[in-house]
RNA sequence: GGGAGCAUAGCUCAGUUGGGAGAGCAUCUGCCUUACAAGCAGAGGGUCAUAGGUUCGAGUCCUAUUGUUCCCACCA
């Protein structure tokens, strides 16, 4: 073991060793029962942040946490090809080397995109080791990998063949700069000031105009109709009657439509259906032309008149000002409204009618929502069943179609010859009905169409694996709250419906990592905190542990400098803490220590203690609270107390045993905590004497036998006593550096106190006795006396603690003449208070007579 | 507009089925005690957001209010 602690003088070595012995192979256990879990895959385009870093920590402990207890335990690796992120990535590379998408063609922009991530695909995965993940790398997996595509085929071509998949004109969200079809959770909505237009749109016959108002004036130039509700007074009888739309001619109807609502704006609606997902719907039930206006790249189309080849901008502004010029406007107020971006290029999307692939979701909905209704998906912390439900119950069918070209291509094949569609699991060329040319569609699959299938297509679906019939469902789930609706909703569903169970038994459910003010960490704000160069300066253990505690509730966790800085002190501590133990254990310890001393048993006892509170908090995934509770037995009970004791034991006859001691609870103590913290665990149980074989694969500690409660009540007595003493020293200047001090009482405590406090409290001799001009430290059953130079302030103290006794017992007894508290509370607690009557009203006996 | 979370020490947060509030950091004091100064010992500091209610008893349960954060919806 080195001088220091010096985490990056074994981290890498270490980790190399579990890999170079299998260690994170599932193998069979003690428990006979197995613990499966699949990895949130990480993007190929991703760098490791602190999302991943807590995506991993959790599950790593509790993943570590059951193979000690003895499960065949399985954590699947893989990543996802991230469709729209990577295309971008290599767009923008190409466009660096002056080259675009059409001039490469598809075949040869696959060849690129394949090229670039085997580049950069791999750099999250080893990012990922440095974090000291368990996960089992030989069953790596990747959402494009043939075992994956051929999932998605599969899922595909049935859902296809059900009915499920169908292809429509829709309205979508249309991104210009992506060029494709984005999802309603890939749009980002900010607030910006912007204009309402108040425009005329004159009657045919020349009785006047209707006003309307609009955000996106640009947009009238596909108006098809204008709305109004049907309850509006002011436009009753106008159903059917026909406007002019300015600047272009067409004449329009007026149609009653309940979705508009009287009071707002003007009570007239103009009517969109190309380019809205309100008016689309009034263009359904009204049978409404759909004129589109727009070219994929958001400038103006070939119906767009005299505007045709602007920008979306331009078209605006040069119609705002024709229609100002002919004096169509009316006003233009100020107006503040939501505005859609895409969440990859942050353009603003326009919604636009294209035809698009969808999957029916009411149905395939249904059996998921009972899933967690039923219990059989249970939600950790339960609130999030909520959004869950939210989303579900209100779920929209899912567009799958991407126009990108990096993902699975649609596997649906169009017929020249016939005119016939069909979806086929293998690539065809040949229609199978006329023989004629076949052509395959053009769009990609949305990403999370494959990781929907991830916890079954990772363990080899369709093909009826063995590791599919072992470890499906899985046990866990772990994800950060903000892609509940994108993806776990999806799995669940795709889990039931093509494996006829539930794809996990538990989602655990974790916040996301802010900085130290409370921010998201964001690349734009620049106050992401790198894990890695975390891991660089103060090791993986110290980021783990900062990362798992203080997760309690699902709430979000603030990383903080300050507290990464104690948990580094906290590797230090238990480092020192092992040094000790090993240096004590030179000469010699006893192999089965036995509890010769009160200290001993007590340290058996909150071990004990210890291990059911660590075993009941990791059965619920509570790795927050179990690490935690080590936290503080480590620092607290074992090394300032326990380690302090040992040195006076150390000393005596029963040094072996007290050595023995030490080993013992290291031992038990560095494999309770070795799934939070698995690097140092494993480089202090490497040195420990007659260690044998790899710490992750030990059995997990078990309770020492044997009955500590006399042994834990004596010790924290003698623990008040120290502390009672150390306080006046530090607080009476009339104390004596190392005073004589002298006790009587209880017996057994004042042998403890001779033993230890001269090097506990620094004292000189601690003596059987009592003396006058003292200090007078009255505990329960004891009293203690400590000369003084100078008694004044000693009385002070003396009465202050006296009448602290008083009101203490004064209390005490009020809840004892309440006759509610007796007749209703819990014997357990009147019990309490009735000794607390009798201690205080003796210790006030004690200091009465003292102050005389 | 709908829903959820949070409000406790100067700061960041714990507080498990209701039984007299805790930790880390920061502050102050004393210690280089041979595992650790990345340490040890001691101390100060809170009307648990506000107002009601249930209860023998409320930080904890209920209602309302205020402040704050997030999710969903996307009203022209």
């Amino acid at each position: 073991m080195d001088k220091t602690y010096n985490p990056q003088g074994f981290e890498s070595r270490i980790y190399k060793r579990w890999l170079d012995n299998g260690c994170f192979q599932p193998r069979q256990g003690k428990a006979k029962k197995k613990f499966s879990i699949v990895l949130p895959p990480p993007n190929i385009t991703g760098q490791l942040h602190m999302g991943h870093a807590m995506d991993v920590t959790i599950p790593d402990a509790i993943v570590r946490y059951k193979r000690m207890k003895g499960y065949e335990t399985l954590w699947v690796p893989g990543y996802d090809h991230a469709s729209i992120a990577t295309e971008v990535k290599v767009v923008d590379a190409m466009r660096e080397e002056g080259l675009s998408k059409a001039d490469v063609g598809r075949d040869g922009f696959l060849q690129r995109a394949w090229a670039w991530k085997e580049k950069y695909g791999n750099r999250i995965v080893e990012q990922l080791k440095t974090m000291g993940v368990s996960l089992d790398w030989s069953r790596m997996a990747f959402t494009m990998d043939e075992k994956c595509s051929r999932a998605v085929r599969e899922v595909f071509v049935s859902l296809y063949e059900q009915g499920y998949i169908y292809r429509g004109d829709r309205i979508t969200n249309w991104c210009p700069g992506c060029k494709t079809a984005i999802s309603d959770v890939e749009v980002d909505y900010t607030s910006e000031p912007s204009h309402l237009w108040h425009i005329k749109y004159p009657f045919k016959d020349g009785s006047g105009y209707i006003t309307v108002a609009t955000t996106r004036p640009e947009t009238m130039l596909g108006d098809t109709a204008v709305a109004v509700s049907p309850k509006d007074e002011r436009y009753a009888g106008m159903e059917g009657k026909l406007l002019v739309l300015p600047l272009v001619g067409r004449e329009i109807p007026i149609v009653y439509d309940e979705y508009v609502e009287a009071d707002f704006g003007t009570g007239a609606v103009k009517i969109t259906p190309a380019h809205d997902p309100n008016d689309f719907e009034v263009g359904l039930r009204h049978n409404l032309e759909i004129i589109r206006i727009m070219n994929d790249d958001g400038t103006m189309n070939e119906n767009a008149y005299a505007y045709q080849g602007m920008t979306r901008e331009k078209a605006r502004e040069t119609i705002v000002a024709d229609l100002q010029a002919q004096g169509y406007m009316v006003k233009i107020e100020d107006y503040t409204h939501n505005v859609g971006h895409c969440s990859r290029c942050k353009q603003t999307i326009e919604p636009m009618v294209s035809k698009q692939w969808f999957v029916k979701m009411t149905e395939l909905a249904a059996p998921a929502i009972d899933a967690v209704k039923t219990g059989k998906i249970k939600f950790i912390p339960k609130r999030f069943e909520k959004t869950y439900f939210n989303w579900m119950n209100n779920i929209r069918d899912w567009c799958i179609s991407r126009q990108l070209w990096w993902g699975h291509r649609i596997p649906v094949y169009y017929c020249d010859g016939c005119g016939k569609e069909m979806a086929s699991k293998t690539d065809i060329t040949v229609c199978p009905h006329c023989g004629g040319k076949l052509r395959q569609d053009e769009d990609v699959l949305d990403t999370w169409f494959s990781s929907a299938l991830w916890p079954f297509s990772t363990l080899g679906w369709p093909n009826d694996t063995d590791d599919l019939k072992k470890y499906y469902p899985t046990d866990l789930l772990v994800t950060a709250y903000d892609i509940i609706t994108f993806w776990v909703s999806r799995m669940i569903f795709a889990g039931l419906k093509f494996m006829d169970d539930v794809p996990f038994k538990d989602v655990y459910i974790h916040g996301l990592v802010r900085d130290e003010m409370g921010r998201k960490m964001s690349k734009s704000l620049g106050n992401g905190v790198d894990p890695l160069e975390v891991i660089e300066s103060v090791g993986a253990d110290a980021l783990r542990f900062s990362l798992v505690n203080g997760i309690a509730r699902g709430g979000d966790v603030c990383f903080s400098a300050a507290s990464l800085n104690s948990y580094r002190n906290f590797m230090n501590k238990l480092f020192n803490a092992a040094k000790f133990v090993m240096n004590a254990c030179q000469n010699g310890y006893a192999k089965n220590p036995k509890a010769l001393t009160a200290a001993d048993g007590w340290l058996f006892g909150k071990l004990n203690e210890l291990i059911a509170e660590v075993n009941s908090a990791m059965k619920k995934y509570d790795v927050g609270h179990a690490a935690e509770a080590m936290y503080n037995f480590i620092w607290d009970e074992f090394c300032d107390w326990y380690i302090e004791f040992a040195k006076v034991q150390l000393k005596g006859e029963n040094a072996l045993n007290t050595a023995g001691v030490l080993h013992y609870a290291l031992e038990v103590l560095l494999k309770l905590v070795h799934p939070i913290i698995p690097f140092i665990t494993t480089e202090i149980y490497d040195s420990l004497p007659d260690a044998q074989g790899e710490l992750m694969l030990s059995d997990f500690p078990k309770k020492k036998r044997g009955d500590y409660a006399a042994d834990i009540k004596l010790t924290e007595r003698l623990k008040d006593c120290v502390r009672a003493v150390r306080n006046l020293k530090q607080t009476n200047q009339a104390v004596a550096k190392t005073p004589d001090v002298l006790c009587e009482g209880d017996e057994a405590l004042c042998a403890l106190l001779t033993a230890y406090l001269p090097a506990l409290a620094k004292t000189a001799e601690v003596r059987h006795g009592s003396q006058e001009n003292c200090a007078l430290i009255a505990l329960d059953g004891i009293k203690i006396f400590v000369p003084l130079s100078d008694t004044e302030k000693e009385r002070e103290r003396l009465t202050k603690e006296l009448e602290k006794c008083k009101s203490e017992l004064k209390l005490a007894q009020s809840k004892l003449n309440n006759a509610g508290f007796c007749q209703k509370a819990p014997q357990k607690l009147i019990a309490a208070e009735r000794e607390k009557v009798e201690n205080y009203t003796a210790r006030i006996k004690v200091l009465t007579e003292k102050l005389g």
